[in-house]
DNA sequence: ATTATTTTTAACCATTTGGTTAAAAATAAT
DNA sequence: ATTATTTTTAACCAAATGGTTAAAAATAAT
């Protein structure tokens, strides 16, 4: 890593792509594994030798290609922010029927949960031990403009008399509680229901088919 | 602590307990320091150092009173695991109608998450990295009979027909799912939210008000 | 007052940890 | 083939970390 500026293998393979194909398996080999130790363990609790250990390179490997840990963690800290929020402001805004609307979050919500289950309480705690974290991948994010059209669609669905009162931040907000929370307190709440995975599982699809149902119920006339 | 038996702080002060007050300042101020650091950072990210200095002692003496990082780490987690669940299962065991047992549920929780807003993700993260700690702390709390008996009282006012069908499970993780979730994600969903401290608790409250009909507005027919 | 006991501290210690360096190995460019 | 460049490693390093020890200070017992 001679060459500061024009050397870093991310700039330099960028530079690449595209005239020959790229060897990425180190690189990659490496997200991998510190996906998993971050997301398990947290910033804090990773460390980089076992992510060397486990990606099967030296240390100085690790360095190499990202510098720090703290530059490691923020590139997948992004990459399970963007798994978080992604698709979901897209939905909110996406012009359908209330009732289906909240049918496609849940069953997007439980979807995406079911694929990345560490994700959520990754997030949530790194967000919760260092706020700012979420500042800059906040700003494309133009939630007013997201949450103003839901509270409209909810509005007139309020005045129609379809629906009971509510703010689209409260039902947002119990939305997300329904679907997210099963996966963040999973280790816990299998300890005290007593299931197997499979049996969370089955009970996790259970969810998928009822949840919709519960949440319109819980605000239809 | 040249004598290992008998003259561990606790012990003799357990013993002395009754005879002349206790001088409890030091042994107190580091389990509110400890718990501070435990439930805020984690048991990996929390520094016996810092302890410590927190509470205005040497780092030795952290050690003199409780032995090892694990151990004074256990006696944290037990108490804010105590906090999780008391008084919750002798609700869910309670013998009054559902829909009011849902709603001191609710009350119950919020205000009690109120009181300790670290517990639950502190709780989670740590059942979440050693699902092996809940183990001993869930015998005395014998989960099946408990919930056999509010699945008892569901199927009774579901063959009234007073409410849908649902299990006890499921009604149960909503439950908690509604109550828990924007006390974990508090400061995630205060920048998505763009609230203020007031703004959020102001949201809670509204939540605690609201709450309780969301769910019996969600079951009942 | 003197002794025994408990509490507290300063100074260490071994290990772990994130990170660096210089050189070697592998690959690409000529 | 030779040189330049990139990738990888072994060996370090300084700081941090959980923990220990021996002695001092404070308190209690006699």
């Amino acid at each position: 890593m001679y060459n500061q500026l024009l050397s870093l293998p991310k700039i330099n393979q960028m530079v690449k792509a595209g005239i020959k194909k790229k060897d990425k398996t180190t690189e990659e080999a490496i997200l991998q594994v510190a996906r998993k130790a971050f997301t398990q363990k947290g910033l804090s609790g990773a460390r980089m030798q076992d992510i060397a250990n486990e990606a099967g390179i030296n240390k100085a490997l690790v360095h190499y290609y990202f510098e720090s840990k703290e530059k490691l963690f923020g590139l997948i800290f992004d990459q399970e922010f963007e798994k978080f929020f992604s698709s979901l402001a897209s939905l909110i805004s996406a012009d359908i029927p209330l009732f289906e609307k909240i049918a496609q979050i849940v069953s997007l919500d439980i979807e995406r949960l079911s694929q990345f289950p560490d994700m959520p309480l990754f997030v949530i705690n790194e967000v919760s031990r260092n706020p700012e974290i979420m500042v800059k991948r906040l700003k494309q994010l133009q939630q007013k403009t997201v949450m103003e059209g839901f509270q409209k669609q909810i509005n007139s669905e309020i005045k129609k008399g379809n629906i009971k009162s509510i703010s689209a931040e409260q039902l947002l907000i119990n939305i997300q509680s329904l679907s997210v929370f099963p996966f963040i307190a999973k280790p816990m709440l299998k300890k005290v229901l007593q299931k197997t995975e499979k049996d969370y599982q089955e009970m996790i699809q259970v969810r998928k088919k009822e949840l919709a149902m519960f949440i319109i119920n819980a605000i239809k006339n």
